[in-house]
DNA sequence: AATACTATTGCACACGTGTGCAATGGGACA
DNA sequence: TGTCCCATTGCACACGTGTGCAATAGTATT
């Protein structure tokens, strides 16, 4: 079924169809009507490739996903971003390439040549590393590109708001009653790390109070915030909450504190930072900050769209990290009332 | 950059050019060279779309995935799948179009629908659930269809060989020294639940020990493990490990005996299965039955491409399952060594 | 040497859609 | 009533690639 099929059964040819079909106002209404009408019925629908070989548009993004093969850290946020991402391009009549990215495939093929091989308009990378040997070539792309979660000079950027995440974090863990909020950083070198501590110290300081203790440092494993917390309780001054600057950390803290048989939440509070699987079927149910995923993968999108149509969106995108309560927080009078 | 380009560079005519980049025996093997070279030389990639038109193939799978709005339990084995999926169907030069299955657009367009729009070759489900309303239609599609972990009535399906897993643990604990194994079970409505508690007990059987206790059951939730576990532990006769139908289970399994005092592994052993990110991230490491997700999406890929090829592939395959090793099994011989 | 056969190349059309330009017809205005 | 203008439609070409058939040239066969 073709627009030529629809041009003889109306009796007009296949350019007043693809008129018609477009919504050209060259078209009387009356035979725009009865045309869709015919469309409608025999349930036509478009050859889009060979509406994008005359119109040069393609309709399509292109996503390039990490491979699991890679050392990667991002647990289920993936298809979330997917999620988003797909929603909002099909949405706007898009389509969405798939691809992954491995090591051997950073070496032989570039990314952008497979994009202007595919037509893509536009191209998200999720699972960007530093290392990647297309950076370059990536930042000085020609077609519109938006990497989540890392930031490149040039090229847009969506990721979450760390800054208002801790801050949401430590807003809630004050509204509690905590006051003496302890906090274990991750390490200096991860640029969410040192964002995340900042912001703790900073709020700690607009409070009146500034940081309680000196601040610990992990590198974002379970052992590590396990360790830090042991340190931590050796100090002369006990704080009434710990923060960690991610799950993984908070989650080696709560073993820790219950190895010292302390009971959390009753006798200590602790909260963690990214939302991770884990936390959520760990003991007590960890409290954390969650990045809205799919927001993200739609931000994504918009950002592209709006490149594509030579609008000139602001580079870089941060979204609101939300809340996630679950039981490894409670009121500080709670606290010797068992 | 068109075949017509290449063609006035070589003083030819396009036909030949066509022919010569298809590699057509028809072109004389000199003048075939000197176009490939430059083709090479310029750059040169042919329009998809241009040459789609004309041969009426699209070489592009699709893929429906299960939107994270709907509940699933996929885990984070989705972007393994699609790893796969993607690795299998770019090394043969398709590429791959991504959708998102939501309970929204499951009622308003139809799967199979978008797929014939889209000229998709051939189509994998991964998510799917048995109370999706296009089931039937997707069952007598004309098109190559393939459900990943969902068994439907004359369509492809791949997945894990539970039985094979189960019997790997099961190996695994006997290889260890462990003959007194209880078994807490799933749902009965879930069929795989059943698979796996079957093969359990035709092993214990095989062995000439018949099952340890009677089969305890839960929902494939940590509480009803652990609850589980409780009940098992108020036996007369305790057994040396636990076997869980899942990774959930077993992690409430653990819970529940270190709350009695028994230690994981030196006093009891357990192994769930799944692999599910919590257990790695668990205290002790939990050892379980993991499946090769990128195998079961390069499968679902492979059964595709057969079908394609008028084959006739067999409609179900199943991906060996692995033991994935960590610490919560010990030796039965070290039980009494602390 | 004439003929037949084969290897190689070009010509022309097809795929389905979009669009500039010409053609047609009808209505309004003088 | 004649002219002009505008609304509507058709014609023809373009997008880039593939392929059946004809044409040509070169080689082998008799």
């Amino acid at each position: 079924m073709t627009i030529k099929d629809i041009a003889r059964l109306a009796g007009v040819t296949h350019s007043t169809v693809s008129r018609s079909l477009n919504d050209s106002p060259l078209v009387a209404t009356a035979t725009k009507e009865r045309i869709k009408k015919i469309a409608q019925d025999t349930g036509y629908s478009p050859n889009s490739f060979a509406r994008r070989l005359v119109t040069r548009r393609s309709n399509t993004l292109g996503v390039f996903f990490l491979s699991r093969g890679e050392l990667n850290f991002m647990e289920n946020f993936g298809t979330e971003f997917l999620d988003g991402i797909a929603t909002a391009s099909s949405s706007n009549g898009y389509d969405l390439l798939f691809f992954t990215m491995t090591r051997e495939l950073s070496q032989k093929k570039s990314y952008i040549g497979l994009c202007r091989e595919k037509h893509v308009e536009g191209v998200i990378f999720i699972g960007m590393t530093s290392d990647d040997p297309q950076l370059e070539e990536i930042a000085s792309s020609d077609i519109p590109v938006c990497i989540i979660d890392f930031q490149l000079e040039g090229v847009g950027f969506v990721s979450t708001d760390n800054e208002k995440g801790t801050r949401l974090a430590l807003d809630y863990l004050w509204s509690k009653g905590h006051r003496k909020i302890a906090y274990i950083g991750g390490p200096t070198v991860a640029p969410v790390a040192m964002i995340r501590e900042r912001c703790y110290q900073n709020y700690m300081v607009e409070k009146g109070l500034g940081p309680f203790l000196e601040i610990f440092r992990g590198d974002f494993t379970t052992k590590s915030g396990y360790a830090q917390t042991l340190d931590l309780l050796r100090s002369e001054k006990l704080p009434s909450a710990i923060m960690a600057a991610n799950d993984y950390m908070a989650l080696g803290s709560v073993k820790a504190l219950k190895e010292k048989g302390l009971r959390v939440p009753q006798d200590m509070s602790v909260v963690g930072y990214d939302n991770v699987l884990a936390g959520e079927y760990a003991d007590p149910g960890l409290t954390t900050v969650g990045q809205d995923s799919t927001e993200i993968g739609l931000s994504a999108v918009r950002y592209l769209f709006d490149k594509i149509q030579n609008k000139k969106p602001p580079l870089t995108r941060l979204i609101n990290p939300c809340l996630v309560l679950r039981d490894s927080v409670s009121s500080v009078h709670n606290k010797d009332v068992p």
